[in-house]
DNA sequence: AAAAAAGTCAACCGCCACGAT
DNA sequence: AATCGTGGCGGTTGACTTTTT
């Protein structure tokens, strides 16, 4: 349906119609797609040549692939990005029928709240608990970067950006009651003041759901 | 059930590069 | 060398759909 708002004196707007669509393929299977301007004129469209070659591209030409982005394109799409950065057309050129507005899209909807979201759960600090106090302050001296641990009162120590975090986090671990297992085991959570409490039933809650968030803080 | 908010995606806009004149 | 027309690109918009409140 195209909206009243669509039409103006440099052509038609807005959506195309199934009817505008099998114009456009007949002229470009007799002349290609080139000369968007002439192709436009040819098929007695409305439209300019711009609009046209926007049309073909991203939804007339054939191997167009539809549906779903598979994990694997998604992978892709963000390697490509890391290595390309904005640049989608290059990266459409990669993942076979895909357009370069569908990858962008994709993008702007699904994977760059993804990134954001990992970036959160990466500028966080990170709490490391041990049931004793010593061992905590033992694993607080190995810790790679030192600078940026705190030994809190009790068992526990912050490990995480060098923030304005500290002052709440302290007065947080003295507040906190941790019903952990014996031994000097280790269990590694996440401050957030927003989340409660710390105890164990919450850091397993986290661990479940960021297995990869431990295995690169392992001590 | 209805309104509001959030998400999706096709299409448009403006800029730039490049070839033709 | 300067100008013009065209195509290609990335950013943005807005209509429509879905989800949440």
């Amino acid at each position: 349906m195209v909206p009243l708002s669509s039409k103006n004196k440099e052509g038609n707007r807005g959506s195309w119609t199934a009817e505008e669509d099998q114009k456009l393929s007949q002229v470009i299977e007799i002349h290609g797609p080139r000369k968007w301007k002439s192709v436009a004129t040819k098929a007695g469209l409305n439209r300019c040549g711009k609009s046209c070659r926007l049309r073909w591209m991203n939804y007339l030409r054939p191997n167009i692939k539809r549906g779903n982005i598979s994990d694997q394109e998604e992978d892709l799409i963000l390697r490509l990005h890391k290595l390309l950065g904005n640049r989608w057309s290059l990266i459409a050129g990669r993942l076979p029928g895909r357009t370069d507005n569908e990858i962008k899209n994709y993008w702007n909807s699904h994977l760059s709240k993804k990134m954001k979201h990992n970036e959160r759960l990466q500028n966080r600090n990170r709490v490391l608990v041990s049931t004793s106090s010593s061992a905590a302050a033992a694993a607080a001296q190995e810790l790679s970067e030192p600078q940026n641990a705190k030994l809190m009162e009790g068992n526990a120590v912050t490990v995480g950006r060098e923030d304005n975090n500290s002052k709440r986090d302290e007065s947080y671990f003295k507040s906190m009651s941790f019903n952990g297992p014996s031994g000097d085991e280790f269990l590694f959570g996440c401050s957030n003041a927003d989340e409660g409490p710390l105890n164990l039933e919450w850091m397993n809650r986290f661990l479940e759901m960021d297995e990869s968030w431990f295995t690169l803080h392992d001590i």
